[in-house]
RNA sequence: GCGAUCGUAGCUCAGUUGGUUAGAGCACCAGGUUGUGAUCCUGGGGGUCGGGGGUUCGAGUCCCCUCGAUCGCCCCA
């Protein structure tokens, strides 16, 4: 198709990343792989099998849980020429449930699955929110006990921990959707209006004290009596069953029952909870609960199941907040990213230093060398250093080098080739 | 979708009531010091001043529009 050369280009439109994305140049994209890894290590330690799905479903995917208002909220889009609507994935719960309806018959049960990948949403950007994000999910499927739902506070607690967090730094905030509407029902809301008071009690901390009074009256919600009952927590049976739970497994510094969680989401139908910074600094690092109604909603037999969520953009705010993000080169390390050997030609053998290069890779391992033109030995340890490499190697023959450990500082001088290399290898391997 | 603040080199920033060819530090590249990560010295490459339009003899600077960022509202799977 021809283009139109004489139109004013919108250079900015075109040469910006889009608006709430971001480009992962080798440090930010080091850093977001540390959060994977330690993502997906917490998963597999749980027990959790690794899934993902498409990028893009159809559009009717989402409309049928969320109806047709989350449209404004999607990427969505037809082919040219087709009549098709598909929308970019804003989460993945749906497909986690067609994937899970498609196969139900075959799946073990539970069935634990996690998945890790991008997700976008249209909204306007902020603090903790962007356009494309990641996201961790996990999900146990096909069991209806407590013990699932404990599954996943404990994967999400093991998460908290391996990133260095403390009990003292986030709170785990359970709560239960059926016991909050235990209550609700005992403060005076008629059945019918069960519903909106989970979402009014969702909304209560942004509410001045007045209008959330204002709108409970609307609902016959007592709210002297509701909070009443929620001081004692001892009196609703299913929360009595989640507390044991938290102990049984030794997460009680990690959790707290909190009946003001709630989840704005229709769907959930028991167990709740939300991963807060206690300060209240961020918005929530995770949430999930109990869904046991959505498999059957998009074509499955019914099937319980429990999950949570957690982004890596509030997270990677939470650790910088808490000095917990790792330095560049323990990143770098951490990810088995470090090169074992920088070597260092001289006038006399710059033209060995390619070949040992060669030889070096084919023995597997991590070799780096300089290009640049200057034989300044100082100035290409700096380079070496800068690299972050575990040795620096100087080349003084074909069958000579110097071997300097970068981070002891200890060197060999004019040994065989051979023992540089046994010196070298073998390269640990991180955890 | 709405509002506020902001946008000058890769990064942090300076740039006078509008006035010559837009600067500094760090980073990067190269050279110097007899081959050991420092410090230092010298030189160099880098900028459509986010983009477009307007006012003016003259715009990084003033005005309008637009794109983006940050923070908030709505929403938050």
């Amino acid at each position: 198709m021809a283009s139109e050369p004489n139109q004013p280009k919108d250079r900015t439109h075109v040469f910006q990343p889009p608006k709430g994305t971001r480009d992962f140049y080798p440090l930010e994209l080091a850093r977001r792989r540390w959060i994977e890894d330690k993502w997906r290590k917490t998963a597999v330690r749980h027990g959790f099998d690794e899934i993902d799905g498409p990028t893009f479903e159809h559009l009717d995917l989402y409309t049928v849980k969320s109806g047709e208002g989350i449209v404004s909220e999607l990427f969505s889009f037809t082919r040219q020429g087709g009549d098709k609507q598909y929308a970019l994935r804003p989460e993945f719960t749906p497909t986690l449930a067609r994937m899970a309806a498609a196969r139900a018959n075959s799946l073990p049960k539970p069935t634990k699955w996690f998945s890790i990948c991008p997700y976008f949403r249209a909204e306007n950007p902020q603090r903790g929110r962007l356009r494309e994000f990641l996201q961790w999910n996990v999900d146990v499927i096909g069991d209806d006990s407590p013990q699932a739902d404990a599954d996943c506070i404990a994967t999400c607690a093991g998460l908290l921990e391996s990133v260095g967090l403390t009990p003292a730094q986030v709170k785990l905030k359970v709560s239960s959707r059926t016991a909050v509407a235990e209550l609700i029902r005992a403060a005076g809301v008629p059945q019918d209006y069960t519903d909106a008071a989970l979402v009014l009690l969702d909304k209560r901390a942004k509410l001045d004290r007045d209008e959330f009074c204002k709108q409970a009256a609307t609902i016959q919600l007592d709210i002297a009596a509701f909070d009443r009952k929620a001081g004692d927590l001892a009196s609703v049976a299913s929360i009595e069953s989640l507390q044991a739970l938290i102990k049984n497994i030794g997460l009680t510094d990690w959790c707290g029952i909190d009946l003001s969680i709630v989840r704005g989401l229709a769907y959930y139908t028991g167990a709740v909870f939300e991963v807060h910074e206690t300060t209240g600094a961020e918005r929530a690092i995770a949430g999930g609960g109990r869904y046991d109604n959505l498999i059957e909603l998009f074509g499955g037999p019914p099937t319980p199941a429990v999950g949570f969520a957690m982004g890596d953009v509030v997270l990677a705010l939470v650790l910088q907040d808490k000095g917990l993000m790792p330095k560049d080169d323990e990143i770098a390390a951490d990810l088995g990213l470090r090169p074992d050997v920088f070597v260092i030609p001289t006038t006399e053998t710059e033209h060995l230093m390619q070949p040992l290069v060669a030889r070096l890779r084919r023995e597997g391992l991590h070799a780096r060398h300089t290009y640049k033109s200057t034989r300044n030995v100082g100035k290409l340890l700096k380079e070496a250093g800068n690299a972050n490499a575990r040795f620096a190697l100087i080349l003084e023959s074909d069958t000579v080098c110097s071997l300097k450990n970068l981070d002891t500082n200890e060197q060999t001088d004019s040994v065989p080739m051979s023992e540089a290399l046994e010196r070298i290898a073998p390269p640990p391997r991180p955890g």
